[in-house]
This record gives structure tokens, sequence and C-alpha cells, in this order.
DNA sequence: CCTAGAGTTCAACCTTACTTGAAGTCCTAC
DNA sequence: GTAGGACTTCAAGTAAGGTTGAACTCTAGG
């Protein structure tokens, strides 16, 4: 029988409240994300608040971020191993902030979108679709023209 | 002096075009997502209309889809390596279809953070952050149970 | 005709984000 | 106290999306 409220968690309990592999999981920790302590046995045990650390990579990597810009958001956070309310909170704020660019950016490219299939062009050159920075993570690549094309280009 | 008006266009023009480095063309090329015919030297040529196939390969990736899933799309294009006018705009449509789809998800997604952190509760519980299939690409991977937490974990 | 710059192929390498397998250890219910 | 599932480490593999380098060929302007 399984104990009803584990004051801490195995690699297992961990990855089964999160969904993701442990194999992820330990992977993640040697990328700094999670840190551990270790039973007398030297197996993993994780705090109950690292279900919500995972819960946020997986929100931020659905936004694009890398593993690695997580790890720099993360270390806004104390290094002691229970983050309080006000860190997450925090967190959740940029969180919000991001998603919400990521929205306008969008949007933006819509419009854009839209105008050309209105009008009918679709030489898209008017519109000049730039890489309007709405992609969260940043590949170290450099500006791309997007849709540099002009009109003389029609078929 | 360069000739005004090239009907065809070598690698280094379309990469010019289009900011995307010739290895790159030369990748897509491999992957089945552009096509060219050669001069009598062997060099690729490329038509005009290619110039916007890259860009709406550029649009896609920003879309988070992969190569694989975009030579999908243009699988509904024509052999012909000059698509109509209407052909592009039909894409076009699906791609304006698809961010709004994103848009939404990131809405939804936006207002579930909102209110945990307006609730303060931050065990994200009850808003029950699902995997909304806001993320074009499918990798393969399973659902996720995304911020799965609950009151009890907070520190 | 010559030459520099642009193009060619092919194989190897890179990064991100993991997974898989081998070989062995821990934990816990019976 | 023992079976077997969960855990350990470490090395190697995978997939996507390219980049880089070597060694060589085309092409175009002068």
């Amino acid at each position: 029988m399984r104990k009803v409220k584990e004051p801490q968690l195995t690699i297992g309990d961990l990855s089964e409240r999160t969904g993701v592999a442990t194999s992820a999981i330990r992977f993640y920790e040697t990328k700094g994300l999670l840190t551990s302590t270790r039973s007398s046995g030297g197996q993993r045990r994780y705090a109950r608040s690292d279900i919500r650390r995972v819960s946020f990579i997986l929100i931020a990597q659905r936004l694009g971020f890398t593993l690695h810009s997580i790890l720099e958001s993360f270390r806004s956070l104390p290094d002691s191993r229970t983050p309080t309310k006000r860190n997450w909170e925090r967190l959740s704020q940029d969180f919000r902030l991001q998603i919400e660019e990521r929205i306008l950016g969008l949007t933006d490219l819509r419009d854009r979108l839209t105008s050309c299939i209105g009008c009918g062009c679709l030489s898209l050159k008017s519109c000049q679709i730039y890489n309007s920075n709405d992609r969260a993570q940043d590949l170290g690549e450099g500006p791309r023209y997007l849709l540099g094309d002009s009109p003389s280009d029609l078929p």
C-alpha cells in the first residue's frame, strides 16, 4: 500500500506525476534544471515542489524556450530547493508576458497573411513579413528575410 | 553588370533573396522541399517561384512545423514547378487557420496562467493546463500532463 | 584564354533533447 | 530472506536541421 503523502518523491513518482520519462528527468538533472537529494542507498529523492518545477519546464518548452534558457530563468529562484509562492508567481508573470508577446506576434503575422490573401497580390513584398521576434528561442540565427518576394516574381 | 531580371536563379541568388544559406537550400532539396533544373554544367537553377516556396518553409518553421510536415503540405501543390496563385492562396489560408489555432491555444494558456496567479492557489491543479494541441509539430510524443500539481504540494 | 568567385558532391560534424542498453544495486512486500 | 520491480551509472544511439571542409568544376568578365 502506497503512503498517502510522501514527503519525498522517487524519480518514478516524479515521472508519474508529470508525465515525463525518468530518463528525461535524469537528463534535466544533468543540465542543472533539477536537483535531488539521495537516499541512503544512493537513489534520487525529489521534493514535492519539483513537480511544479518540471511543469514549468514543460510550459516553457511549449513556448519554444530551450532548456538552457529555462535554466537561466530558474537562476532567479533561490537555491533552496523549495521556492516560495512568490518566486513562482514572478516566473508565472514572466511567462504570461512571454505568451502575450507571442500572441501579438502571431496576430500580426496572421493579419499580414490575411491582407496578402485579400489583396490578391500574393507577392507579399508589400507586406514585408519580417522575422518579427515572435519566436522565443534564440538559436543564434541571424535575421531572416521572410517572404522577400516581389510582384514580378508571380508565376 | 547583373541581368535585370533572371528567368532562373542560381542557388546563390535564391540564398540572397530568402536569407537562407546555400547549404540549407541544398539540404531542403535533398528533403524534397525544393526541386531544381540544372545548367549545362550541372549547377542548380531555380524558378522565381521557389523564392515563395522557401518563404513558406520559413513561415511554417516559425509555426513549429517540421520539414517533413511542410513537405506534406507541399504535396498539395502541383508537381509543375510553378504553382498558381490559387495554389498559394490555399496554402496561405491553411496557414492562417493554423496561426489562429495557435493564437487561441496561447490565449487559453495565458488565461489559465493568469487565473492561477490571480487566485494565488498556484497549485494549478484546478486549472488543469493540459497539452492543448497548440503546438503544430507532432513529434510523436505522447500527451503530457502539464502542471498536474496539487494544492497539498505547495511549499 | 584565364582566373576568381560561385557552384558541385560527399562525408563528417554539430546542437538539442532525449532514449536505449548493459551491467549492476536498492527496496519492499511477502 | 528473497524475488522482482525500481533504481543506479555510463556509453552509445537517434532525430531534426543543418554546417563545415576537402577536393574539384563551372561560369562570366576582362
